[in-house]
DNA sequence: TCATTAAATTGTT
DNA sequence: AACAATTTAATGA
């Protein structure tokens, strides 16, 4: 509930830049984390490389904001997103609400990018990050020639349809050790975000964000998760020992 | 490379 | 929310 009044992040004002200038081409050691990449052919691959472009960014940093017009298809090579719709001003909850991490190896906005629509999202770094993009130009180009492509993106919509569906139970859920397992088995997700692995870089007070818990809270939570032998802490982040266990954490185990 | 210091993160009250 | 303890990152010899 109470969520945005705790210390880290400011709220995402209007006056912060979006998706600075200070660019840079896309290097050989980005490469490996972008898991559609395989998927092309020679041709395709070159265009991408040329045409792709990647920023660091600080934490609070806003990669995209409501309302702005697309221009992008973003990924996250390293570091850590979250998607929000704090600051929205459409008509509807002034309540901000983060819907998702994401950790690298995830892609996002082809919504956006297919329907040639604002952003209706804030994309908020929650640590400092490395974040890709491809011009809607290309993502159309590669959409409109590569089968391996359109597969990714299918199977990104499908996929991500299931985690918003996996977040309403979440909702419901009031144990709060089950709703920090079943966030953080979100971000595991392996089809989703292939360059997660088995250790995520997470600090408590991130995730409390996330999950929309207080840190102590969080704390206690993932106390208990250890204790289970279903994750282990480590300083800076977390390390699934049994994904399958975190997924149905807090579940009738009859 | 090592030792020292500062900053970040965690664990507890 | 505040505090102490711990870990990492940064600095400079």
């Amino acid at each position: 509930m109470a969520h945005a009044a705790q210390a880290g992040f400011p709220p995402a004002s209007h006056a912060t830049a979006v998706v600075p200038a200070r660019s840079r081409p896309v290097q050989e050691a980005d490469l490996a984390n972008i898991p559609w990449l395989d998927r092309l052919d020679d041709a395709e691959r070159a265009r991408v490389r040329t045409d792709m472009r990647v920023v660091n960014v600080a934490p609070g940093e806003l990669v995209c904001r409501v309302g702005r017009p697309v221009t992008y298809w973003f990924g996250v090579i390293d570091g850590l997103l979250k998607m929000s719709n704090d600051s929205a001003t459409r008509g509807g909850l002034g309540m901000p609400i983060t819907f998702t991490g994401v950790p690298p190896g995830g892609w996002f906005g082809e919504g956006t990018v297919l329907k040639n629509e604002p952003y209706r999202y804030n994309i908020q770094a929650l640590r400092k990050s490395v974040v890709a993009g491809i011009t809607a130009g290309t993502f159309h180009w590669l959409l409109d020639r590569s089968i391996g492509f359109n597969r990714f993106v299918m199977m990104q919509l499908n996929e991500r349809l299931g985690q918003f569906i996996a977040a309403r139970e979440i909702d419901r859920l009031t144990d709060p050790d089950a709703r920090v397992a079943r966030s953080l088995a979100a971000l595991f997700n392996p089809v989703l975000y292939p360059g997660v692995g088995e250790l995520l870089r997470i600090t408590q007070q991130e995730l409390g964000y996330l999950v929309g818990l207080s840190r102590q809270r969080v704390n206690e939570a993932l106390q208990a998760l250890q204790a289970a032998q279903v994750i282990r802490i480590e300083y800076g982040g977390l390390r699934v020992l049994d994904l399958e266990r975190l997924r149905r954490y807090g579940a009738p185990s009859a």
